[in-house]
DNA sequence: AATGAATGAGCATTCATTCAT
DNA sequence: AATGAATGAATGCTCATTCAT
């Protein structure tokens, strides 16, 4: 592993409330936690990309550990607002509804977010911090098939989708790919990665033609 | 982490042959990178699930790295020859071949596979052993893809499918919710992943009328 | 090897300036190397000698081999101070000062200087470690080189030495016994080594007969 | 240190009696301990080096300790007989016989001996293997020196040297030079230790300068 | 005699954590 | 609050030595 040229933040040598100190950490541990895993981030490592000493992280958090927790806990800032007010602010076709979340997702899959940081951290350490596999069920699959699913049913109920789309398992079936980019992109990098515009054109097709009544 | 009481092998002092003591470390390994990724894994460990002593790892691994190699490598048995079989050795129609393939796909994903073990560890690990990228991306991606890929142009060429589902990005998008089912299940359990047999229900009928010509 | 009891530093437990904790194990380093040679020198029991933890050593100095470089080049002390002082300050007849030096070089032979630690250090593990031979090269043997050409080039020009003695090769043959001794010594131990005080008279007889002119 | 390269012996996997497997052993044993040390030695370089396996030399040798030894004493053939056998066949003056002896002796520093091999080994390891200064004392110091004494007594008793030059300090001084040579050989390679030829004329011409009575 | 698989003690090095300042 | 010197328990790796074959 290369030595690292993460930028490190301005030395702040000053006393900082608590307030302004926590994010820093909490930034600087995400960073390389996503970098390196949990065993193998090092504490030092957090403490130079926030700028700071390494005993100054003890003060905040009381081992490793905790402070991994607590970086799970502030990762809850959910890119799904945005999808769940569409949603519900929508008026007009439910195909052209899925077809705007469908670009949503897509485009936030693309974006460098750090959303992809801390799901590539919940696939590593899922099995060893049982509240990260909590944390990805509840904010983040939950969420995500409520979305397809009531998508789903209102355009069942609008009489544009088949009925049966409805039942259990459709929704995890159309948001899939979205999400399965994702992951390549964390295995193969953004590059090597299926190409994301072919995916998006495909699957709004698929879907179209797989939702709609046969008789159009 | 608690140490971890995995089966060691039987206290075999006996001198092997490396075509024997091979497959025991390698297996050994493959358990210890799986339950603690790269960087928490311990070659100590290893050697106790090995039932050896740690020093003779190193008689047939210069390094912890090129052990985790060897067990990615190692790792290629591959269960994509079914489907390659299935694919080449079909008669019959192309809505047929993809529902038996799709039941392939789901029946490997519900599997008690080592395979998702492997795949974590790609995942987990992709960014820091280049290795594990391309791996992934040619023996993995590449292969089912190319699998979905032959399966959609045959059934366009055969006149089942819509002429437009040969196009880039298809085939990604559906075998897409198999791969993910496998990822849901590695973060989440078996029990708390979304249900394999409502997702390949979903799945099948979605492809089917997705694909076929809107005439029927 | 027994388990060295060489004195250990206090036990001071206390946090320390690095300008007073780098001398101490500098001189703990210089120690063991001098007991152990590179290979054979141990870490642990560096920090035993300057009275502190295993790690600490770690915080000063990388790597075992970058402290073997940095207690050499703290070794660079010189006793060719002295001698080059009186080189340049001398006024009298070059064969006064040519036993002045003499005197001087056997009398650093004879003290128990650390520098004899440093010499043998070179020897042995030159070989291993390339900035040593460059150090002994410039610092060393250059230096005590330089001195005698020097003195012999003065003498020439005085008038008092033979002209031919400032030709390439006479210095190393003029300070060589002086050297060799502190090999022998070195090898042997100052009791078995030969006599410091007959082979100063000789070197002195010899080299007065062999630089004067032959008409005396 | 580089992957070492030294030529390992053919694979002789025959049967061997101990009278010839013993000498590849000590030969490939002085090749690795004058390379490495006596602690960075590795019972597995010599026996590659020697072309058999690691567990044979153990039939020969109860500890790498104990094949240190043997190779010391096996060390023993020595290049002092030419010397020797050339001072007791002398016939015509000293002088010339001093010059050709002082030939011998750089050119023996400038092979590219196996004597320089022992003698670095000596010197690095003296402290701890008593042995081996008894050894360099024994075999090599008072040879050389007894040489030389001799030289000096019987060109005083011809009338050729100045009667002073028998006394004691004055062999050691004499030959120190070309020790001294072989010594700065060991330490800066052929390379950047003074010139021998230089160092050699100089040697000579300062000697008969100073042996020689004033009458000349 | 000969091999090389196997062992285990030992060593360099790392790093979470503590604590004097 | 903040620093970074200091600790010590791991952990990767080496290598002399043993011994089944």
């Amino acid at each position: 592993m290369p030595p690292d040229t993460a930028t490190p933040h301005e030395p702040s040598r000053r006393r900082l409330p608590p307030a302004e100190r926590m994010p820093q950490i909490l930034e600087a541990a995400l960073e390389e936690f996503a970098a390196r895993g949990f065993a193998g981030a090092r504490m030092a490592e957090v403490a130079r990309r926030a700028g700071i000493a390494k005993g100054l992280i003890y003060h905040y958090f009381p081992s490793k550990t905790a402070l991994f927790e607590a970086v799970v806990r502030d990762g809850t800032r959910s890119d799904f607002e945005a999808a769940e007010r569409q949603l519900s602010q929508h008026s007009g076709s439910y195909r052209a509804l899925l077809a705007a979340l469908l670009d949503l997702g897509y485009q936030a899959v693309c974006e460098d977010a750090r959303d992809r940081v801390l799901f590539r951290l919940i696939i590593a350490e899922a099995e060893h911090v049982p509240e990260l596999a909590g944390f990805y069920r509840d904010e983040m699959l939950a969420r995500s098939v409520g979305i397809a699913q009531r998508l789903l049913e209102a355009g069942v109920a609008a009489g544009e989708f088949r009925p049966e789309v409805a039942a259990p398992g459709y929704a995890e079936v159309v948001l899939a790919p979205v999400v399965m980019l994702s992951v390549w992109r964390i295995i193969l990098g953004n590059a090597d990665a299926p190409e994301a515009a072919a995916m998006r054109a495909a699957h709004r097709d698929l879907l179209l033609a797989a939702l709609l009544p046969p008789a159009g």
